[in-house]
DNA sequence: CGTAGAGAGATGACCATGAT
DNA sequence: ATCATGGTCATCTCTCTACG
């Protein structure tokens, strides 16, 4: 059976379930959901049937749980149902992962966070972290061989996100939000026209800014979307057209494979930590209000 | 199995300084 | 003059292990 994308794209979307009442319109409300868990189901499948397939359990659950908790102030609905659903996706792989790939092997939390301070010391200092050089003297100086230092490597990499996506109040973040926690939609679900919306309301808060506090706000911004970009040309070649766009950092990140920390871009422009925090979180609150405003 | 404690980031309070 | 930004300190929050 084959699926059309855009077909369920346009289903989902213009379902009337979010302007239903809950508890006074009870049956079309159950009815509806049940229409968009189905919905939601076929689109993965459309967007990748070989890889989802296996998951229909898990797919169902986390449609539920997006219709249960899902606020319309937030965003796209689809947006966060794919934000969700990388999310719970990149946990079933990365068990799967660290079964198959680490089984029996353990390594204590100390050894793994010693393995990170070399990480970032080397890479601070400006060293490869993945020559043979690097590996030796890591296993010489934590004692242990080569190959677990490879180990570590892989299992740090694939740490699992513990960046939730619902939060205990049953709230959920919103699409900025979601770069904090570093969750992504995968970049074959993001849609180019959401997060090219996203990024024209980030530009335009961040020309209203003073000068003085645009280049670090354009390292923060750009780090915490450089991965958002995975693979996408069309979407990178947008990103970078835009005045926050910094594209040191941008490669830097992408190399890394991670975000690079407020705390070293905050001291690298020589404030205090406290204050590219500060700094990162009223610029999020003015995106809100650009937003409410537009 | 539950929990204390560590690590690390976020942020509130208060004050000083800078931009407009 | 007024509002935005930054520094400092203290505290809160979240997550993860080790330990009892």
């Amino acid at each position: 059976m084959s699926y059309d994308k855009d077909e369920y794209e346009k289903l989902i979307s213009t379902s009337p379930l979010f302007s239903l009442d809950k508890e006074k319109q009870r049956i079309a409300y159950k009815r509806e959901a049940l229409k968009m868990v189905e919905y939601l189901y076929c689109y993965l499948m459309a967007i990748n049937a070989v890889k989802y397939e296996a998951f229909s359990v898990e797919i169902v659950d986390t449609a539920k749980r997006c219709i249960e908790n899902y606020n319309p102030e937030a965003g796209h609905f689809i947006n966060y149902f794919s934000a969700a659903w990388k999310q719970t996706y990149g946990h079933l792989v990365g068990k799967e992962l660290v079964k198959d790939t680490f089984g029996g092997m353990h390594f204590t939390e100390e050894e793994a966070r010693n393995f990170r301070k070399y990480m970032r010391l080397a890479q601070t200092k400006g060293f490869n972290t993945v020559s043979s050089e690097f590996d030796e003297r890591v296993a010489d100086a934590m004692g242990i061989t080569i190959a677990e230092v490879n180990s570590l490597r892989s299992m740090i990499n694939c740490k699992p996100t513990s960046g939730r996506y619902i939060n205990d109040e049953g709230e959920e973040y919103s699409f900025i939000d979601q770069l904090d926690s570093g969750v992504y939609a995968d970049s074959d679900i993001l849609h180019f026209e959401t997060a090219k919306e996203f990024l024209d309301l980030i530009e335009i808060t961040f020309d209203q800014l003073q000068e003085r506090q645009k280049p670090m706000l354009a390292m923060l911004i750009t780090s915490k979307i450089a991965l958002l970009t995975n693979e996408d040309d069309k979407l990178l070649n947008f990103i970078r057209k835009k005045t926050f766009f910094d594209g040191e950092v941008f490669e830097e990140s992408l190399k890394r494979g991670e975000q690079i920390q407020a705390k070293e871009i905050a001291k690298r422009f020589g404030v205090v930590e406290a204050s590219a925090s500060r700094t990162w979180k009223s610029f999020k609150e003015k995106i809100e209000t650009t937003r409410k405003n537009e």
